[in-house]
DNA sequence: GGTTACAAGAAGAACCTCGC
DNA sequence: GCGAGGTTCTTCTTGTAACC
């Protein structure tokens, strides 16, 4: 059984909150670590998301084990994050039973974070994808004035929580396509090779099934390989991988 | 150079969604 | 209602980068 604060503004929650923003499936801000955020949290220097934002190199290089460089690599990360689009931003809110699935989903369905602060449960459990639990949390989540006050805070810091024109995903030629990655790949990082399936309209699933189209095998796979195997899913090396990227 | 913190990935349990 | 498939969440391990 799990147990939850119930106390948004207590510290603890708070840490959560930006280890979760600055995590790679979120804003993926290097150097947002554990002990980083303890301190400036401690410190009362970020009361929400958004503070993070507005910290300076000097008060950053300033906090223990952290000098000129870390600071510097720190505000540049922050920065990288603005752009990192709207269902980063999504997943990066931290609102229950939103992964980076269901964060997909919604910045597929909603051009901007105004119209789906906006949507109510029916609008939300009329998507694919989206039960009621996750409609229920969403709308809990926008119910709160303090999150839609943090979200306009963000949005006047520069962060993108807007659809780009043109968005091509779940419409390009891996659309449809279910990829499981498994072991470490050396010319991809987990999150450029789930970039690239995803810029092809593909999409990473977590587990293999034998719904699963391809699972990708890099250096030391773990049990998904066999599982694959078992099922009798394609599986790909690397070579194939970039094969396959390469000719669609 | 030693220590500390962070990044990256694996694995599995718990839980949600959906179709039958 | 139930089961299959899929996602979220948490914990653990290992390698690397940066500070002191």
């Amino acid at each position: 059984m799990a147990h939850r604060c119930p106390n948004a503004s207590c510290p603890a929650q708070l840490r959560e909150r930006i280890l979760h923003w600055g995590g790679r499936g979120a804003m993926d801000i290097d150097g947002l670590g554990d002990s980083l955020v303890r301190q400036i949290v401690e410190q009362g220097l970020v009361e929400d998301l958004a503070d993070l934002y507005e910290l300076d190199h000097a008060t950053l290089a300033g906090l223990e084990r952290m000098g000129d460089l870390s600071a510097r690599n720190l505000l540049a990360a922050f920065e990288r994050s603005k752009a990192r689009g709207f269902r980063h931003a999504l997943y990066g809110l931290g609102i229950r039973f939103v992964g980076g699935t269901v964060a997909t989903i919604l910045a597929g369905d909603f051009a901007s974070i105004e119209e789906l602060k906006e949507a109510d449960r029916e609008r939300l459990e009329a998507i694919d994808g989206i039960g009621p639990r996750v409609a229920e949390s969403v709308v809990a989540f926008f119910g709160r004035p303090e999150n839609r006050r943090v979200v306009e805070r963000l949005l006047e810091n520069g962060i993108v929580f807007r659809r780009p024109a043109g968005d091509r995903r779940g419409q390009g030629p891996l659309a449809g396509r279910a990829i499981v990655l498994t072991g470490s790949l050396e010319r991809f990082t987990r999150a450029q090779a789930t970039e690239a399936i995803e810029a092809l309209g593909g999409r990473v699933a977590g587990s293999v099934s034998k719904k699963t189209d391809y699972v990708v095998a890099g250096a030391d796979p773990g049990s998904k390989l066999d599982r694959a195997r078992s099922l009798g899913v394609e599986v790909l090396d690397e070579a194939g991988f970039t094969a396959l990227l390469e000719a669609r």
